[in-house]
DNA sequence: TTCGCAATAGTCGATTTCGACTGATAGTTT
DNA sequence: AAACTATCAGTCGAAATCGACTATTGCGAA
């Protein structure tokens, strides 16, 4: 039994890929990248290789056999389990019936904003908010080509669910410099 | 030169409490939960120690001296170096200016949505919503009494942007299950 | 008063993750 | 044709993280 919960986000990844058909880890990789897999989670190629033996030995996944091009390295073609099936649709149940607090960087950056002061905050908070809506914009372009492309919208699903999060970023970003501005959010002096 | 980036959420937490005044890790614990610091960050008691020490090497931070109670283990104060407020100052700014994706679980498993199945999917997302409808009640009742305390807006600033974000997803949750219901998402069957 | 439990404070081995490195093939400049 | 460069494919040691473990004090209940 592994001590720890094999939580890297690329278990789904790999498991999801896994679903479709067997493949080898670099595979995995181009695939996911090319299908905007890495708009879903961090992908470390060393950490992949990892990941897919831990999903081994948990046996959620069983090594198909070997292939070789030319000279290249062999490559080992992963197959998913029916025990990793079961994990996948358990895993995603899970994950999505209950909500844990999850921690951005940002979040983690805000909880600090007085530290930059009033000056420093508006000015940091004014250049994300101008990036972030170039990014918003670029992302709605891009979901509205690929949807128009004939991709199904299930597939996408995610971009849909990101874009609804950074808009709604945006949105607090503009009242928190209104209010930084409008001095109705002070800086309170620290008495110790 | 550190070869990784120190980029352990802890970093600004720790950074930014001994702004206020410099203490030992286990205050910083107490104090980090007590001011629901533990809302902008996941906190591990040994990756604390672990970032302290890594934070003692890189020069931010230097011990202070040493306090004993009683015959407890021994406590050594840390405190910021005038690096170490650099330091601080400078991420902020970063993290705050730069908007970098960021990997949420519930964002990886989204994008695995289709595994669910039409129904599956309903179950699951709207379990979620009720419990997530929950809890923004929950934290925005508590948002108002802290603020009703006399508490500076500042000084919460994070939990309302996450409040932010929350009804967000549940704004987006509650018209993804609305278009799975009414047919108009479609689960697309897979040919090969 | 003694038992048990919570809070205090930190250590340490095992696991997980990272990212630099290797080394082949194929295409493209100069 | 030599010299670059990009892509393919994976390995491995070092660094980061976790969480189980230790050990003391103080308090309320039995």
């Amino acid at each position: 039994m592994p001590r720890r919960a094999l939580d890297n986000p690329l278990v789904l990844a790999v498991l999801g890929l896994l679903l479709e058909h067997p493949t080898h880890p670099y595979q995995m990789l181009t695939d996911l990248r090319a299908r905007g897999g890495d708009r879903a989670a961090a992908i470390n190629r060393g950490t992949l290789y990892d990941v897919v033996e831990a999903l081994v030995t948990a046996g959620w996944v069983a090594p198909q056999g070997t292939e070789r091009t030319g000279n290249r390295p062999e490559r080992t073609v992963y197959a998913l389990t029916d025990a990793g099936h079961d994990e996948l649709v358990r895993r995603l149940d899970s994950q999505i019936r209950t909500p844990r607090r999850e921690f951005t960087q940002f979040l983690g950056a805000v909880a600090h904003l007085g530290a930059l002061g009033p000056i420093g905050a508006v000015e940091a908070l004014t250049e994300r908010g101008q990036r972030l809506s170039a990014r918003i914009a670029g992302d709605e372009r891009e979901l509205a080509e690929v949807l128009a492309g004939g991709v199904p919208r299930l597939h996408v699903i995610e971009a849909e669910y990101a874009l609804g999060q950074a808009r709604a970023e945006l949105a607090w970003i503009d009242t928190v410099v209104d209010d930084i501005r409008a001095g109705s959010l002070i800086w309170p002096t620290r008495e110790d």
